[in-house]
DNA sequence: GCATCAAGTGGGGTGGCTCTTCGGTTATCG
DNA sequence: CGATAACCGAAGAGCCACCCCACTTGATGC
């Protein structure tokens, strides 16, 4: 294994900022999206912007530490619904987990979209959305093999389209959020037989 | 009728500005996204940044205005989908038309869903959005009328569905778009009998 | 205990952004 | 051609992310 969690014992005025910097993101997150002025977190924090910049060079590498918990959680919880429910069943509700959890905590959904632009080459360290991919590639590999949704999708367009039903009603509190899932859950079903190009059945 | 185009003749330096400004924003919208620096709009359009602010007094007027014709165009194009195709398959071609405009304009999508924290309070003016809202509701409620949509689905809902599909996909250049915005289709499609749990077709 | 010193810190600087103010410029009209 | 209101942009206020460097402090060997 690598040393990557514990390369050097870290000084405990060093863990302790960096505790308390993670604490004031998690608010500061939650209160105002992903978009939140780190200056104002650092300022919370009781730390000097620069002491925040170190630790974390980038606002996505903040990101990617405060929600870790949060998507390891979902993660389980796929785990969950995996042996308490059937595989389509399972993967639908899972959706409507990880619906909640990004309405939760705001900035979820746009982390994971992650527009490119933050990091722009070195993208090796998104562990968040790898995690959250594996979870829902399998839920969607079990999903197909019992033919409860069709063969032509694949997990990232799935979290993709997810993600952006999420942020895109992230600012609405009607349900509009449950109703674009529940749209995106239909679309993935298998096709029935495509009856015919019109169909003209008379109401 | 008002008087909202020439509300006084407007002085020629003006107008020029204007439209210089309008040609350098188009420009750098399509080049960085919605988010796109207003101090380097006016600087390539050889203005003051205070002359951008006066005739736009925020970011979402100036989109707006950037955006208005070719927002025009596309709701045209869904009167001539309406006229050349059945209800159905002109809602889904629009559709992809609508995916293809934005696409082509890079923060058309992004303004479409407009966060709301932009204006805050004044959201009278998104002409924009009324526009195409009003595009697709109509072609999406001859849809419902012939059957080929199912009733639940409203015009709001579908066109944040496919706005934040666009806007999702907007930096990846593999066909993500389409094969979401094809989801997203056969998911407003109207149940065919919910037959039995799971389908058994041997191909 | 205490000296040593690298790991760690934050004040302050840089440069960029949005948006406003205000004295000077200029198109327009009598 | 002169008056005047519309219009202009340089300069500045108040944000922001990010960086440099002199200073502080926890860890460690004696």
């Amino acid at each position: 294994m690598s040393d990557s969690t514990a390369r050097r014992p870290l000084r405990a005025d060093a863990r302790r900022n960096y505790e308390r910097i993670l604490a004031a993101a998690q608010e500061a997150f939650a209160a105002h999206g992903a978009g939140a002025s780190l200056e104002e977190i650092a300022r919370h924090a009781g730390v000097g912007s620069a002491t925040l910049h170190r630790h974390f060079p980038s606002r996505r590498s903040l990101l990617e530490v405060v929600f870790h918990d949060r998507v390891e959680a979902l993660c389980a919880r796929a785990q969950e619904r995996a042996e308490e429910s059937e595989p389509g069943a399972a993967l639908f509700s899972w959706l409507g987990d990880f619906n909640a959890y990004a309405a939760a905590s705001r900035g979820l959904a746009a982390s994971l979209l992650h527009d490119g632009r933050d990091t722009d080459l070195l993208q090796q360290n998104d562990s968040c959305k790898m995690m959250i991919t594996n979870a829902a590639g399998e839920l969607l590999h079990a999903a197909q093999q019992a033919g409860a949704v069709r063969p032509g999708v694949h997990a990232e367009d799935l979290l993709t389209l997810v993600s952006a039903i999420s942020l895109a009603t992230e600012h609405h509190d009607d349900g509009r959020a449950g109703r674009l899932l529940d749209i995106a859950i239909d679309g993935i079903r298998p096709h029935r037989h495509h009856r015919a190009a019109t169909n003209r059945e008379a109401p």
